[in-house]
DNA sequence: CGAAGATACGGAGGCACCCTCCGTTTAACA
DNA sequence: TGTTAAACGGAGGGTGCCTCCGTATCTTCG
């Protein structure tokens, strides 16, 4: 019940020391394209053991979310100034084109929010969650400027994006998505049902409850 | 060098009935969901050794390509039925739709497909160019018409399809991709760069060569 | 400083899967 | 029915995942 989340004890150097050298490891592994590299390979690299490794992050997941909080957060700070941005859409059209340039250079990268996105469930999953709220303010300003439709969420989002840049390590995936996303973000400009003559109602369910 | 391509024998009649054994318990066992199922769970599943498996579909792709190609070719005659419709873009938008129908039901084919686009390069991959071609012919079909922008390949938007059926097994998934699906038709309908004020160009690269 | 105790290390080991290779079996043909 | 090519099937070698626990090392305190 002793709630002492202070320092009972100073954590151990060599502890200290191996994590970074493994977090080292696994950055260099994951962005060399092999985002499903064998985390045995990932501790020889470090020099550890792979009890070690396994000791610091349980799950592979922990591991990537450990390896890409720095470029998960930047992405979020991203949004953060896109919201001053005077059009909205574009924020949001720059926004996913800073994503694509970040999956091109970190490989690992999509393999591990795919994953995140994928494990679920309500699971913590950080990154998701921060991902989520950046590209929702996005969504949520430009709704509200009227400039695009409204019935759409984040997750929708994410995962189409996700989605797109699962493709990467193909010939010319990067100019393939950039296109697409242009495609897509058009798309969004164009409010959703009635007008366009496709037949009766264009959607089968009638929108999906956003979430913020 | 002599070319006796019939048949110098007839087939034996064990190596037919275990390879067709092999495929019905594959459809069964991929279908499940399991697109990830060990082959040995599908040769245990059909009554054959691990060897007879791997000499009818030396690799896991080959399998996936015999369970699947039966219903590839149901798309690509749906695509050859759609080029009567009236309408070109909503042609597209059926037949986009009808490809989440399909993996909706047969959850194994998005793996399979999606694994034939990455194997990539020139394999043959007979599902990845029957499908190109069907989803080419409808987006020819559509630009010539001017409904809708002309720089998209058939690749360019296999992909992204297959990017977005890849977060199957979500919760919400279906409606989801429906979703999204419309938003990317309706973007398909605007012209690309120029006329919509978003900065100067709207695309890095000047657009991809359409392969047909 | 030197013990005591807490904490972390690392790799052996059990499990699952991949894929190959080859001795044995079986079907087709004469 | 015998010959022979084709097919069978599973043992085996390789890799990766993850757990468990005996051993080593660090921190703390006397």
């Amino acid at each position: 019940m002793d709630d002492h989340t202070d320092q009972s004890r100073k954590p151990r150097a060599d502890a200290v020391r191996n994590r970074e050298r493994v977090l080292e490891a696994a950055k260099l592994v994951f962005n060399a394209g092999g985002s499903e590299a064998s985390l045995e390979a990932v501790a020889k690299r470090a020099g550890v053991g792979i009890g070690t490794l396994y000791r610091h992050f349980p799950t592979r997941e922990d591991l990537f979310e450990a390896v890409y909080r720095r470029e998960v957060e930047q992405l979020s700070e991203l949004a953060e100034q896109l919201k001053n941005a005077k059009d909205p859409v574009d924020a949001l059209r720059r926004w996913l084109r800073s994503g694509v340039e970040f999956v091109a250079t970190k490989k690992g990268m999509v393999a591990a929010l795919a994953l995140a996105v994928q494990s679920g469930s309500e699971l913590q999953t950080f990154s998701f969650e921060r991902l989520t709220k950046a590209i929702g303010s996005l969504l949520d300003r430009a709704a509200a400027a009227g400039a695009m439709r409204a019935d759409i969420s984040p997750e929708d989002l994410l995962r189409a994006f996700f989605g797109m840049c699962y493709m990467h390590d193909q010939p010319g995936w990067q100019s393939s998505v950039l296109r697409m996303l242009d495609v897509f973000v058009d798309g969004l400009r164009v409010q959703p049902a009635g007008k366009i003559k496709t037949r009766a109602a264009s959607s089968a369910k009638p929108a999906a409850k956003r979430k913020r």
